[in-house]
RNA sequence: GUACCCGUAGCUCAGUUGGAUAGAGCGUUGGACUCCGACUCCAGAGGACGGAGGUUCGAAUCCUCUCGGGUACACCA
């Protein structure tokens, strides 16, 4: 693809003695205002290197560059070398490249030959799913699909949280309060309302906890009962949580969870005591940390069972035998960062080289009302209650203003899931979240409805140009007709997408993508409202449309990269 | 107590490998629908970037201190 910045670096090379290309070019840099250009060159450094004022050097440097044809003009403003681009030529190597590229628009081979583990989602069995889990969920599916997108082959674990004491509490609450009718009818309702109650109980008479720490037992020395019911329960939530994967358009490549390692802790703690690794204290067995400055990590608990600190170990060791990854990551919580910091220090200690390929993404805390979001005090929002108020609140809109539309109920999901997943995409990942029902189903502004909006504006236009016989996929267009600004601002902005993407990928940071949908939309919808598209000049309608071609491709490839669908209509 | 993170318009947030007058959206005020889909667009009001020092030709961005909020710190995950 055309590369101004990288043939303006080529062009200064010469003329500035001592700076490599690539230097020049992470000099350059966009001008704060289009009047001022489209590159700039701020000369302030050079001065120190070539001895002269930054506003001698920039008059030099105007002077001295050769005619070239990308370049129309160059002037030096108080020590700013600011390039104007040649815009029609500029404007047909953009709209030449998006045309021919379609849907890899964006897309590199960056990662080929490497593999990518993203551990995403993780909902606690027997539990529902709210938007608390939801961040997880959405910025691991959309790393998923960055860096797919990037050619790195992806395996999208959901570590199911599908063991552990709950499990005895559970089933204690099953037997004493539950039946095999109301769990059928009701599923993980039900079992939340067992599980709530079991606390409620368990708080008068303490005689069901010990209960349940024998369940537990039972269940891990595989009594048939608790496994079968284990196995009931955990089949009824990913039933359940299925459907709003479905909704979500999120899907999984193992299903692996923390049942799964159960057998697969033993020879990690034989290993830590090889490496003699493993210390005894206050009847527990850790892996001192005081040299990196660290708490412990504990490893056994005094009864001599496992933690989560043991099951991610041996669930990384797992993971680079089975796939060799070139990077692990887990999408979780800032609340773990300790945790991380911890165990893959473990890792290294452990003599394994990939400790530094493993990556902890966190995300801010999610809270509604000020407060914490928790299963147990009922301080939560369920992700399927939220997903169907936007979807419900998207079909009154398309009823007042599209009735007769097709398909409006699938739509309306469409449309009402990517409300929540763009939203919950928008901010960067690290900032705290507070839940707000009015802020979430207000579809107007920066919002997933609106770039989706946006782009079936676009196929609109699309079609009918088809259907006045014009062929939208084999335009011959004449570059020089696109000579506004509106449409060289939104040339520009069609322009940024890859290195959007990279830096997406980058930084693990999926909001970079939101944003810039956001930016590519505005940018189009000014294009649209100045400028009629449908025209009878054949040159300038052919122009226009491929304009409006280009700006559907990247809408469309930027809203698959944070996983909302793309209707043509809606 | 110690460590880490956050603190930019009324609200929600961009901008932080230092660069030209600090940007959006919501809300608000005023405009644009006989016109390619108004979930749209245009214009106005609104901010010494928590505070104080410092480094620099230049600081929202880097350093130090300080205030406010969040999180973590041994047998939950």
């Amino acid at each position: 693809m055309y590369n101004a910045k990288m043939e303006i670096s080529k062009i200064l090379a010469p003329l500035i003695p001592g700076l490599e290309p690539n230097q020049i070019y992470d000099m350059l840099e966009v001008p704060p205002n289009p009047e001022m250009g489209d590159l700039a060159l701020p000369c302030f450094k050079l001065s120190r290197i070539l001895r002269k004022s930054p506003v001698q050097i920039a008059e030099e440097l105007a002077a001295g560059i050769p005619a070239d044809e990308n370049i129309d003009r160059i002037e030096s403003v108080s020590g700013y070398l600011n390039f104007f681009l040649n815009q029609n030529h500029y404007i047909r190597q953009v709209l030449c490249h998006i045309m021919e590229s379609g849907q890899a628009y964006g897309s590199s081979d960056i990662g080929k030959g490497k593999t990518i583990v993203i551990d995403y989602s993780y909902p606690n069995i027997a539990k529902p799913f709210h938007v608390g889990h939801l961040r997880s969920t959405s910025i691991g599916n959309s790393l998923y699909r960055l860096y797919k997108f990037s050619g790195y082959n992806c395996v999208g674990i959901n570590h199911l949280g599908d063991w552990g004491t709950q499990f005895g509490k559970l089933i204690t609450a099953y037997k004493h309060w539950g039946s095999k009718e109301a769990v059928q009818k009701n599923l993980i309702k039900e079992l939340v309302s067992l599980y709530v109650k079991f606390h409620k109980e368990a708080e008068k008479d303490d005689s069901l906890n010990d209960e349940a720490r024998e369940w537990f037992l039972r269940l891990e020395q595989g009594d048939e009962e608790a496994l079968e019911l284990w196995q009931w329960f955990k089949d009824i939530s990913l039933e359940e949580y299925q459907q709003v994967y479905d909704l979500l358009d999120v899907s999984f490549d193992s299903y692996h969870g923390e049942a799964f390692y159960n057998d697969k802790m033993e020879p990690v703690i034989q290993k830590l005591k090889d490496k003699n690794l493993l210390k005894e204290s206050e009847g527990a067995m850790i892996v001192d940390l005081s040299d990196e400055d660290m708490p412990p990590c504990l490893i056994l608990k005094a009864d001599g069972s496992t933690l989560y600190a043991t099951r991610d170990i041996a669930a990384a060791i797992y993971r680079k035998k089975t796939y060799d990854f070139d990077k692990c990551i887990y999408v979780t919580g800032v609340s773990q960062n300790l945790h991380f910091k911890q165990w893959f220090k473990v890792i290294e200690k452990m003599g394994y080289e990939w400790h530094k390929d493993l990556y902890h993404v966190p995300f801010g805390t999610v809270s509604i009302g000020g407060e914490r979001l928790a299963t147990r005090t009922g301080n939560v929002v369920l992700l399927e209650d939220l997903l169907n108020k936007a979807i419900e609140k998207t079909l009154e809109i398309i009823d007042a203003k599209n009735p007769h539309l097709e398909n409006k109920h699938e739509i309306a999901k469409q449309m009402g899931g990517g409300a929540v997943i763009f939203s919950d995409l928008f901010s960067n990942r690290i900032k705290d979240v507070s839940f707000s029902w009015d802020e979430i189903l207000n579809f107007d502004g920066e919002t997933g409805p609106y770039v989706q909006y946006t782009h079936a504006r676009t196929c609109s236009l699309l079609k009918k140009a088809e259907e006045s016989g014009v062929n939208a996929e084999e335009l011959e267009f004449d570059s020089s007709l696109l000579n506004s600004k509106e449409e060289y601002q939104l040339v520009k902005s069609l322009a940024e997408f890859p290195e959007k993407v990279s830096q997406a990928v980058e930084e693990l940071e999926p909001s970079i993508i939101t944003r810039y949908l956001v930016n590519l939309a505005q940018a189009f919808n000014r294009f649209y409202h100045n400028h009629s598209i449908l025209l009878e000049d054949k040159e300038l309608k052919h122009a226009r449309l491929t304009l409006v071609k280009a700006a559907k491709v990247t809408l469309y490839n930027g809203l698959r990269l944070i996983g909302l669908h793309a209707p043509e209509r809606v």
